[in-house]
DNA sequence: GAGCGCTTTATTGTCGACAATTTATCCATG
DNA sequence: CATGGATAAATTGTCGACAATAAAGCGCTC
């Protein structure tokens, strides 16, 4: 998984806070006040003011002017929306990493699953959270486009997590996707682009139908 | 086109940067300083700073901590990445405008080429700046996803009218593309999804290649 | 003369205070 | 009692000053 380094306060508290309001600690449809997070966290209206910017660059707030900003909501129609563009653009970076990946991170991609498989018969608990951000992470840098990894990790994939996490995501998918995973390695690595696109297309759909049993 | 009201001192400023950078007043790959902007549009550097914080989610600029904020390079890899992503986005937007855009925004669609039709046979100058932008526009709209929405018009739209603007568009391509928005008109109307996907796909394939050879 | 380290300069990051705007409260009026 | 408007409170927007960091300039050493 990438580390992310926080330099400067900034950096810190919107790393804080879009941890917190991913996982729910600050609650999805709540207000973020600026006064309130300062104290809260120690820190100058400016920096509070700066993280709440950046968040609404992942799609987890909206902030309205001279009003303030407020997480979002998770409906149904929300999933939606963000489940269509997600195939859409995941899809295509398996496309991509099917075309440009290059060998070595192929194999440390297979690599990863075989940790992977070993654990999942184990604790289930780990591979569906870290493990399959961590797979799909890794294919999306195999698509090697920067354009579609920044919309992607520093975008969608946080607000894709948020309702992961906090509409919960157990039962016997865990071992599902494991194989599901593997066939999408294996297109990649036959640099097959059109399956592997295909593979990855379904792959999220599934996800967002188990994800929906929660919400409905 | 959209009318986006300017409300507070760090949108105006947002709003005539982003038009600066796309039209290259600001010329790509400098660096912005935040005191001289600051002096130059007689505001405070707390407004500079949001309204660069801003440039940031349309993915024209890049920052670095304790460093600063540089406008992006035009290249042509990064106009390949671009315009893949475009593709695939708005390939399903045209897809999503089949299904769900209302009959009466379609009619006004048609209505909007009608007069186009008119002034292309005129001045060529119009119809592919405003005209085009305004086109792509309602689909996406059309779609009625708002995740793709603000990916798309709040996003890489404006970084691809900063390609556009800046490697210049003439030639005969002008009446070509307007054959093009007809015929993705037409399958919307027709509700023929595959095919709107198809032919918007195609359509921004064409004009990318079109800038390709300014960029060569 | 080239390269390294220190000092100086310039730029960004952070802070607290004030201004502008919105929201809440309360009183008057029908 | 409901409603509307004026006032008061709370919240966001903006400002100028100071702190921290990075870049530039300078002298020293080899």
């Amino acid at each position: 998984m990438l580390i992310e380094h926080a330099v400067t306060a900034a950096d810190k508290l919107f790393y804080q806070l879009r941890k917190d309001i991913v996982e729910g600690v600050v609650a999805a449809g709540s207000k973020l006040s600026e006064a309130e997070l300062a104290s809260q966290y120690q820190v100058s209206r400016a920096v509070v003011r700066e993280a709440i910017n950046r968040l609404s660059t992942s799609h987890l707030i909206e902030r309205k002017a001279n009003v303030g900003a407020r997480v979002v909501s998770l409906t149904s129609a929300g999933l939606d929306e963000l489940y269509q563009v997600r195939e859409s653009l995941e899809g295509m970076a398996a496309r991509l990493a099917a075309r440009h990946m290059p060998v070595a991170e192929i194999q440390a991609l297979e690599a990863l699953l075989d940790s992977h498989l070993s654990k999942v018969k184990g604790e289930h608990s780990y591979y569906q959270e870290a493990g399959d951000v961590d797979f799909h992470y890794r294919i999306v840098v195999g698509s090697q486009n920067k354009q579609l990894i920044n919309l992607l990790i520093d975008g969608i994939y946080h607000l894709v997590r948020m309702y992961r996490v906090q509409l919960g995501m157990a039962g016997p998918r865990v071992t599902t996707a494991f194989d599901e995973h593997r066939n999408i390695v294996r297109a990649i690595a036959d640099r097959d682009e059109e399956l592997a696109e295909l593979l990855m297309r379904r792959h999220i759909t599934y996800s967002k139908h188990h994800i929906q049993l929660k919400l409905a």
